[in-house]
DNA sequence: TTGTATGCGTTATCAT
DNA sequence: ATGATAACGCATACAA
């Protein structure tokens, strides 16, 4: 037991208990070669009695790096954010690295004063964070570490983002469909101001496109992310083209509301109409009936990458360039019968 | 420009260039009224020239005080986890105080882990955020700054907690019923293991129980806090006690099933039978027909209040005990009509 | 093998 | 009003 509890364990008390001076005990501590068996064992037991942590501080002031990185999101109440955000925090905290959070809620002020604040930390690296899947406007001049941009992508081509590829997700969907000898697809999805929506629009085509088939209602219906969107349009789309066999929804909650308009118009899924959603959203996904098929984003995996760029970089090598992270489709009853 | 971009920008570097000492332009940087308004006009136009920013570490390490609070998450992934987390980063954010986020992902080795390293990083505090609302075991001992719980409760009453009052929300949520003439109320509910459970089927009791009504069915409901079971239990409710005129559901997504399946029986909603969730869990509450009156946490609030204890603390106003945090009554289309 | 001394960047004390 | 210096806790080069 410690006389003091308080009084904080240093160095220093450490080599005093252990009868060493301080560079011993630094040596000791850190298996240098040149110390006695005897004088380490001495060390190393005084240091787990008194539970001794060397001062974080101390030591980044020394070497220079502080293990930690900086994690600025956009808008972390957004619903992309925390998914890559838990992959990047795994993915960091492996490699023994933390993690300084900082939210600037959209707000370019707050964002520029927090980048000061964490470079004022001496962040080894900056992750950045974007709310939408869009391009945004690099902020890495002036900034010293390096930077990794995760779910927004750099406008700087200089710097490196790790994005989901949409339109590869896309064509995932679009290619189950047609394997399923879908041929009538038509497409509702979200605003048209929202590179995802645009990107998983060009997915598809390419696909038809490929295939000689043309997309039903002959363009995209883009609308709102919502359920009420994903109803009307359905209504409106099966009016006007009865003859629809698939509708694949630029997110999960458009389908969920296309889902509950066909059950509406007496038509079947997936007898009937082959239904297929975006990002794998558990309750729109899981909940809806039948289940959806749906391409994953894998924000998870993709903050995962983000990290693990960002450490490569921290040790020299240093990427640039967009890095498109593939999502995966994940097959429900939705499109067909699943096996098992 | 720096002639040296990535040199980085010292003090002792504006000194010079300021041609003065380091000590004097320490003073004039901090405002000390011991300085010529000359001289720290200089000091401050080359700072200002360099964007000198003070090393938190070098400073630190003399002050002892990091403004740097540590946040240990049980398990980040879940859904309730996010919205504290949230209302703690803005509170610390408007204090100037930064997060160091760690999540030990449900695992006990791991959370001694993630505490000796914040520790070591000279963390001013620490908030704990529990995964449930439940009592959970006090890991104050040996942490030698402040500790706030959040969400979860610590077992140790010489701690902090800040807690979500589900006896107070379902007293709100049943004293609206009761404001809206219902008497026959019954309950259902997700997994008696959990604490939210119990406690929102006590704080319904115990508003029916002033009123000298029963609950329908006698006990309360007790499943999966999920759709499915809402439905299920919504059925078997019904066929046992068709006279029920009010259900109030322990999560808004068994609501959700709760009100499907009284669709499907023919009930009417609010009409027949109004239905009270739980949670404000926006994509259920909002998106159900009609849309669910329900009980918001007020999470994010709460975690506010969690970080601005924590700060109280930092400044030697330490608390300890239960600070319930009350939830509020959001009314929507459930329980009758809405005005305006 | 061990200890002494230096420095990381900043602030505070005490001369000047 | 300004500057030299010590100190925070640690790691390292170098001396012993």
């Amino acid at each position: 037991m410690a006389r003091h509890p308080s009084a904080p364990v240093t160095l220093t008390e450490v080599a005093r208990r252990a009868g060493v001076s301080v560079a011993t005990a630094s040596k000791a501590l850190n298996a240098r070669p040149d110390v006695a068996p005897e004088t380490r064992a001495r060390v190393l037991a005084v240091a787990e009695e008194l539970s001794f942590q060397p001062n974080a501080l101390a030591r980044g002031l020394l070497s220079g790096s502080t293990r930690t990185v900086g994690l600025l999101t956009d808008e972390l109440a957004g619903r992309f954010a925390i998914p890559v955000l838990l992959g990047v925090e795994n993915a960091l905290g492996d490699g023994q690295l933390s993690v300084l959070l900082c939210d600037a809620r959209g707000d370019a002020i707050r964002r520029r004063h927090y980048i000061r604040t964490l470079l004022a930390r001496q962040v080894d690296g900056l992750i950045i964070l974007g709310d939408r899947n869009d391009v945004r406007t690099s902020l890495t001049a002036g900034i010293p570490v390096p930077v990794v941009y995760a779910y927004g992508e750099s406008d700087d081509p200089r710097d490196l983002s790790v994005v989901a590829d949409d339109v590869g997700g896309a064509r995932l969907a679009a290619e189950h469909l047609l394997a399923l000898g879908r041929r009538r697809v038509a497409h509702i999805t979200g605003e048209e101001g929202y590179r995802a929506a645009r990107d998983r629009a060009a997915g598809l085509l390419r696909v038809l496109d490929e295939a000689g088939l043309a997309l039903a209602a002959g363009r995209p219906l883009y609308g709102a992310w919502s359920q009420r969107w994903g109803r009307q349009a359905a209504r409106m789309l099966l009016a006007a083209h009865p003859g629809v066999d698939a509708v694949f929804c630029g997110s999960d909650q458009i389908a969920s509301g296309v889902i509950d308009a066909l059950h509406d118009l007496g038509r079947r899924v997936p007898d009937d109409i082959a239904v297929v959603g975006y990002d794998n959203w558990e309750i729109f996904a899981t909940e809806s009936r039948p289940p959806l098929t749906t391409v994953d984003l894998d924000l998870e995996r993709l903050g995962g990458t983000a990290a693990r760029q960002l450490i490569a970089a921290l040790e020299g090598e240093r990427g640039s360039g967009v890095v498109r992270h593939p999502g995966r489709l994940v097959v429900r009853e939705s499109t067909g019968p699943v096996p098992g």
